[in-house]
DNA sequence: CTTGATGCAAATGGTTTGCATGTTT
DNA sequence: AAACATGCAAACCATTTGCATCAAG
């Protein structure tokens, strides 16, 4: 049978497995706890979650998978380039699937968010390669500034 | 007389006068133990400092300066805009002084940290300001990548 | 003399770790 | 059966805070 009961419906389901099989291929294992954080995070697109909040949406359907094991299971599935943990600004990390890559230009004074394309850094990545042959792989960046609105 | 004892020598008390006149002219109060957090930090350049680091080699002068009191002095010369606080990757955050001001690229692999002049930045703010009228005003990036001896 | 700064100790918050046990391969 | 993952509690580390005292304006 190919129709599974997931609240996320097949597609989701399909897209956790293709996650898991990567993370099998990086030599890591699949287990529930594991199924469950990917789950939360298909579910949750390109929204940033940070541990302790992924962590209790993770209980919802799995009450028994300690933070502890979400840390170490983000640890693991970042390894296998799955997913990506960002540091932006004070507090917690926030943590995304791959997929969703993208920037961030943040309004200092009313703190609007506008998404900033990978392409948009080319420039800066050719300079560093050129000047100093550094690969840059721009993950996550937060580019503070004033947004149109606040500017005048 | 114009040449002091200080180790820095005169530019050095200068420049540490300078900032301190920034911090009072924003209403902070000028006292010992932020005279030393400054002079530490112009004495270091364009090195970047850890608050406990900091402060251990603040104390060579005063030892009896607190790690706390580091931290709310960093606290105040930053609001004042006399340093930049940066989360290089993980660990503790690092402080270097606004005159000192760059980006940085970091090194996935070994850590290292390559500075990055304001100007390579100028397509991507060019970029922001035509396709959404944002005003960026970049001041403590750090772009991911491998740097040239790790790549090959 | 008033307000802000300091030293200290203790609390905080996010994240990591040691260990015994359970699960995946 | 071997290697790895988990739950739990406890440790950890960078940073913050409450409070009584002190010093700068």
């Amino acid at each position: 049978m190919t129709a599974h009961a997931h609240p996320s419906g097949p597609t989701g389901a399909d897209a956790v497995d293709a996650l898991l099989d990567r993370l099998r291929a990086s030599g890591g294992r699949v287990t529930p706890a594991r199924r469950a954080v990917l789950e939360v995070l298909v579910e949750a697109g390109a929204e940033h979650l940070a541990a302790d909040e992924l962590a209790a949406r993770v209980h919802a359907s799995a009450p028994q998978v300690h933070l502890s094991t979400v840390y170490r299971n983000l640890e693991s599935l970042e390894e296998a380039g799955v997913l990506r943990r960002a540091r932006l600004g004070e507090g917690p990390a926030s943590y995304h699937l791959s997929a969703d890559d993208h920037h961030h230009a943040v309004c200092r004074r009313c703190g609007v968010v506008i998404q900033v394309s990978a392409d948009a850094l080319g420039p800066v990545v050719a300079a560093l390669a050129r000047e100093h042959g550094f690969r840059a792989e721009p993950r996550h960046l937060t580019i503070d500034g004033v947004c149109a609105a606040c500017a005048r």
